[in-house]
DNA sequence: CTTGGAAAGTCAACAAGGCTGACTTAAATT
DNA sequence: AATTTAAGTCAGCCTTGTTGACTTTCCAAG
């Protein structure tokens, strides 16, 4: 009713399940994603990185003295994986390495100032494009977006995203 | 001001476009690509396929007849990417590549039996993840997650996106 | 104090799936 | 007849994921 179908009350929970809906859902997803990537993807291409560095300065900017093992759980990658990448951004001088306080096998991961630029160009590029479709699709359908995608996760993602802050220094 | 967010009126536009909410847009997206992927990675891997023939064989699907051209565009790789993927489908008896009627240099693709089955059996399981996360959030959130998806997209991907059809066989 | 296990790091090898560049064949178009 | 287009192929490179094996350092429990 008030646009393509959906309305709240009786038969709608058929009405928007249907396989042709949920295709188009899954295309959404894909194409989305090719979108999201994109505007990182150059900037990152240009300075010698890949998505998986974005990725690793991402979540330490976001959980500044984050151990090893709290990132390899985040990004789901092996140890191996991580370090080339983590390897590249500590000799490069982007991320920070120290040795833990309470735990001295613990290494306690930071971005430094021009970690922090790169992430922040990144970001701030990716930002944009979210605030756009934000901005174009209002507030009603933002809430709408988080929580489908809240619920497509698997349950260990979702306490990741809901913010497990583990206690750190 | 409102402060739970989103009441349709006035401030509302600022609130919900902080970099905080941005942010959390950001890894929403993360976490719930990777759960979209999750299944149909774990039956491919097990067929000793990758992510790369589950898109082929979708748009092959989607888009029966489709020219390798097309699905080159589509899917926005190269002629040599797609070529790997497409020579092990075609070899494995999962596509069919049929000489154009009308232009005999193009290539029409179409699923075999074997190759719709496979296409079902990933589909289901993508569809499946779906259609609980379309339940648990609700027809409302639906089109909300559609439209903030489509507002991410690349113009060109989002043509793509809402259904061009070419001329057919 | 010794020992077991955890955290980090490393070496080596492999695979998937992107990429570039060069080149062929066949067919359509000009 | 010449040019362009669609498809396909060969060769080689890169990133980012994987296993498996092994070391160093250090905490914690016996």
């Amino acid at each position: 009713m008030a646009e393509g179908g959906a309305v709240p009350g009786g038969g709608e929970s058929l009405l928007f399940l249907t396989d042709e809906q949920l295709r188009k859902g899954i295309e959404a997803m894909f194409f989305a994603y090719r979108g999201f990537t994109a505007d990182p993807d150059r900037i990152l291409s240009a300075q010698g990185y890949g998505r998986a560095h974005h990725r690793a300065l991402h979540f330490i900017h976001r959980s500044p003295g984050t151990t090893v093992n709290n990132l390899l759980t985040i990004l789901g990658v092996t140890k191996q994986s991580l370090n080339r990448v983590l390897r590249a951004l500590i000799d490069d001088g982007l991320v920070e390495s120290r040795v833990g306080r309470r735990d001295k096998r613990e290494r306690h991961l930071h971005l430094t100032a021009k970690g922090a630029a790169l992430e922040r160009l990144l970001s701030d590029a990716q930002r944009a494009r979210m605030r756009a479709a934000y901005r174009a699709a209002g507030p009603v359908a933002v809430a709408g977006f988080r929580q489908v995608l809240e619920a497509m996760m698997d349950p260990e993602q979702r306490a990741q995203y809901q913010g497990l802050r583990e206690g750190g220094p």
